[in-house]
DNA sequence: CCCTGATTCGC
DNA sequence: GCGAATCAGG
């Protein structure tokens, strides 16, 4: 069965408005919300009338593009007052329960490590840079505890991969039906 | 190249 | 209404 996704329902669009407020992006929205692409989040957004969030300070920036129309120099410049000139967007992305950090994987066979990527990258905290993925691997208390170090996602401490499990959606868990290998 | 959101348009 | 493809930009 491929559990077609329940499209749009008020769970959903509930969600969907919260992290869009939140000032996520739309991928890491559909990344979220799960089993939707990022212009299938944009499209929704659009559509219920939620786009131009705040926008990144000053640049009210219109809309960049304009296929075969000319100049449309309306728009009086309503200049909006930025309600919080002090607010960069903190990390607001706890919806649904964040990563188990370091010191659980501990335990014997809890450790987070059902991605079986090709692990080529692995970085000890000094490597550790910014927009690298720091799920970390190993055990924190032995030398050759590692963090991911893959590319992670803008707004988010992993990766793809790791973002996924750190970050699962609140799965619709009417009967529970998780198959493993979707995609 | 990575990422953003915006728009169009066939379904 | 929906979202892939596309566009425009950072």
């Amino acid at each position: 069965m491929t559990e077609a996704v329940p499209s749009w329902t008020d769970e959903r669009v509930e969600l969907l408005r919260r992290l869009w407020d939140d000032g996520l992006s739309a991928s890491q929205i559909a990344l979220q919300i799960g089993g939707v692409s990022r212009n299938a989040v944009i499209g929704k957004v659009h559509r219920l009338g939620l786009a131009g969030r705040v926008k990144p300070l000053g640049q009210v920036a219109a809309n960049g593009r304009r296929k075969g129309d000319e100049v449309e120099i309306e728009a009086s410049e309503t200049v909006v007052i930025v309600e919080e000139p002090t607010v960069p967007e903190p990390p607001a992305i706890v919806t649904h329960r964040p990563a188990p950090d370091f010191p659980l994987n501990a335990l014997p066979s809890a450790a987070p490590q059902p991605v079986a990527l090709a692990v080529s990258e692995r970085v000890t905290i000094m490597d550790l840079r910014d927009s690298m993925c720091r799920w970390p691997m190993g055990d924190p208390t032995k030398p050759d505890f590692r963090f991911c170090g893959a590319r992670s996602i803008t707004g988010l401490p992993y990766c793809s991969q790791h973002a996924q499990i750190a970050y699962q959606p609140a799965a619709e868990r009417k009967r529970d039906r998780r198959v493993a290998g979707m995609r």
